[in-house]
DNA sequence: TCCGATATGTAATATCATTACGTTTTGTGC
DNA sequence: GCACAAAACGTAATGATATTACATATCGGA
């Protein structure tokens, strides 16, 4: 289950760096960083980091990989089959380093509002929550 | 005006290495790197990276300079005179540099109501909108 | 088949941040 | 004032993240 070579692309053909890389992210259980994806991918011919983030510049483009810019570190995304979606949020624990992929459309709306209100014009939205997650909170 | 030697502290005294530092970023007209802080300040005897980041780490403790996580750059905080304040967003242009701080309440609101929705224990809020500002939106 | 767009390989370098260790300064109780 | 502990500081070395530059290869459509 969970095959990086199942169709996430609306068509659009991934190579195989491309595949190799998400592969990577999505078997792993938490971020990944470029140089451990670099790491992990060795025995596949990988030799330098500009592999690594070439295939995740295309990746990010599709809208399956995430970049979480507080860890300067890379996850796959949660939604099914690279279907459409709009802003996402994520909630990152900083005992267990799990991260969870959320949206909330009553904040993006309300960014937004505040967007327009402003005259800015928004390309891209981070929205990231640093904290204890529900287990690990339970457990301090 | 807007002199370095203010006090936004709450009676907390600052040091040389920390008026510095967040003199610097009071006078930038957007956000520096830590990098760039060294520099600037290489005349007043700064001479090695930690002496920046060292300061900023208080000035961010007392809440008087954010971190632009998207940037991995730094900005002084919009508010007056120290007065606590909880979690704000940015709006950053990807045309002129310039950084606009903000903050929603509902948007903050939301993003709490989830987190007790999750359990989640949150310890630190990200939100930074990319794009263009009003100003570099209509010149282009 | 030709050609342009996209992807790749590799090396070098730029940028951002921390660890380690020792010294100095500062605040506080006496 | 003096001793002590906490905080801040100075410096060097290193680690971690990301990009530039340039040459080559592959894929798809006219």
């Amino acid at each position: 289950m969970n095959s990086p070579t199942h169709d996430h692309t609306h068509g659009h053909k991934l190579t195989r760096n491309q595949v190799l890389v998400l592969g990577a992210l999505e078997t792993a259980d938490g971020p990944l960083s470029a140089y451990s994806i670099l790491d992990l991918l060795r025995d596949d011919g990988f030799r330098a980091p500009l592999q690594v983030y070439r295939a995740l510049d295309t990746l990010r483009e599709l809208g399956l990989v995430h970049r979480i810019e507080s860890l300067n570190a890379f996850v796959s995304c949660a939604h099914p089959a690279g279907q459409a979606h709009g802003a996402v949020a994520f909630a990152i624990c900083e005992n267990c380093g799990g991260v969870t992929e959320f949206s909330r459309q009553d904040v993006v709306k309300q960014l937004a509002d505040w967007a327009r209100s402003e005259g800015f014009e928004a390309h891209a939205t981070v929205i990231e929550l640093r904290g204890l997650c529900g287990t690990c909170a339970k457990a301090a």
